[in-house]
DNA sequence: CATGAATGAGTGTTCATTCAT
DNA sequence: TATGAATGAACACTCATTCAT
């Protein structure tokens, strides 16, 4: 069942990262092969010697990035010291933390769900989304149980609230931040200020949303 | 100062249906001239006679589009009869039912965005997400005043709320579909169900946000 | 036997002069007939229209210019007035005026004959060279029987050093300018400058070349 | 200082040769990079792949002609065993020699001259005209200093009548046979012909405006 | 008589990929 | 294992020309 995570060589890596770079800013049709050789380093028939072609490379970044990012709430689930809305907040900040952190990745998964959905790197895309689920519709219906969680949550709404508004805030960063007046944050502390507005404000969102409290 | 709407032909109409179609399904790289002017029905040297260049042609979508959607909110705002709630619901419903309607054209819109930013059409974009940012925060302000929103609303998450959790679901639509069995729905059951359901959520969203309503 | 020279409409004749100034600019492949119709002020489809085809219009631009060209030199072999000698510099001066007030048509010239030769353009070249060639012939020959001009003169070399030196001079007008310190001459100035060195010069040789003085 | 020549592959050097002939014969506009690669037997992307565009290879054709053809006259001039006059009479040789040898990349040159003058390629004329032009006028003066040249000598008259003339009888060929009955000559009993005929022609010329001989 | 619209062939160039070494 | 050389297909675009009006 699991897939076995490939061990690439350092040249394999350097291309994997490179690409993974150049896809996020130019798109994958925007970005030759010449191009990712290049910001690796390494001669341009090394991509398809060692990937077989342009596709197939894209799948190795994305088998790559979606094996390391698993939401680990498997654990989270176990712990029986912390309620359940706790957990939500820790899903939440784990999630922005994820996103922010690798918006570049993240720009590329975006790219590949609007364009058309029968290809292998969707695929791998519906996994994680299929994966991760599972394991918030456990964390909610727990909550339900215990009677923490109010009744009929549409869960799929509530995570598209979560991806959605994290997703938007990030790729309109150039505008929000003209809108409010941030043109002069770093990139350090703005990913500090935002990870932390969009913290809370999910928080927020999911605490009213789920719980019974005023 | 309003920009004249330019009156095209019936086949630069064809070509700008064609390639709003096709730029959404597979990006402004991944589609060719040739593409377009065989789904549109014409020459491919049309494209370039009628728009100059596959550019222009891009710019010319989207200066067709943005034009056409503008909210028009204005008159909302002098509109004494309703609730600022109610005007608020009436904004999130004409959204909800753009962005369904005209899911193709949003999709162009977010990998547009997603993509580096210093072109003619992020710019017509970032200029479109301006105007309706003055109206809505107009909105909410007068909400304010009279005391029916409560103060310090981050009126840009809210509306990263608004826009990021309508797109996810719908450029999630196969994965939504599958994670709630809705596969035998057809194209128009399944956008009534979903403007339906996105319509509610985000309703409730905004009115838990926003009032001092329990 | 003799081609009846066509009368051209005001339109035609805009076309055939525009045509004649940008096909020696930029060269016959290098001219687009819309460049010719814009500069003309005339719809591009007249050019077809009028004349055929690109090709047929610079065959009308050569038909026009060769039979405004045709060296006057037949009254010049009946006048008994004057020395033959007299009348070869006549010619030379004539040349020299033509070359210099017609450059752009001269280049057009010169480029039609470096290119293939089996085109109707230079068949009407070769005609008029011919014509000219045997007037030329019929004066040194008549000089010769008078005595005033030597025997065994090669009239084609003659005629090619006449011809070359003056397109020479002409193509190399940048060259020639830049090395005689002439840049601060204006065209007029120049033209007057360069016609009078070059009658010179080729008067001097024709006349050390043909005639048995010192 | 001097530019190194770059030394070509076997491939490459097939390029420049084709495109050096077809270039000549239907100049640069109307020779096609598919023409040129079909000619050199090689594929059409071969030529933006080692020379970068249709323009750097028409450079590349120049430099690699121009770096061959600058006179070799230094070592004439310091030659004490001859006089000038026979220094002038190798020159002619060598010139005429250079140009029936090479009379395709000659038609060539005249054309770029033609053209317009601001292009890489008009520049490299220019310096090969420059460097000529110096050599030719220190041995012009040393011969008058010697008391063998006349005094008053329009150098470049001079340079552009020998220049002219060779050029002149080259590109009428046709003309020129037809004329003198050559028409049964082989291509290298022509050559023959013509460089003994240009040869005489231009000695004398030199000679009698030179020098004070009779 | 004149033209705007339209076309198919052709342009130079770039592409991902293959292959001999 | 690794690569420079090479390739055919595709690219966006321009061309001279045609045609319906």
């Amino acid at each position: 069942m699991e897939k076995q995570t490939i061990a690439y060589s350092e040249k394999q890596n350097a291309i994997i990262h490179s690409a993974e770079k150049l896809f996020s800013q130019t798109g994958f049709d925007g970005t030759s092969v010449r191009d990712i050789a290049q910001e690796a380093g390494v001669n341009v028939a090394m991509i398809s010697y060692y990937f077989g072609s342009k596709d197939k490379l894209m799948e190795a970044v994305f088998e790559q990035k979606t094996t390391q990012m698993r939401l680990k709430i498997e654990n989270l689930l176990l712990n029986n010291q912390i309620t359940h809305l706790e957990k939500v907040n820790i899903l939440i900040d784990d999630y922005v933390d994820k996103f922010v952190d690798q918006q570049e990745f993240h720009k590329i998964m975006m790219r590949e769900q609007i364009l058309e959905q029968n290809t292998p790197v969707a695929a791998l895309i519906l996994e994680l989304k299929k994966r991760n689920l599972q394991s918030i519709k456990k964390l909610i219906q727990d909550g339900q149980k215990s009677g923490e969680f109010k009744k009929h949550i549409d869960i799929m709404l509530m995570m598209s609230t979560l991806v959605g508004t994290v997703s938007q805030v990030v790729i309109s960063k150039r505008f929000y931040c003209e809108m409010n007046h941030l043109g002069d944050l770093t990139e350090p502390e703005y990913q500090k200020y935002i990870r932390k507005k969009l913290s809370a404000h999910l928080k927020n969102l999911f605490k009213i949303t789920l719980t019974n409290d005023i």
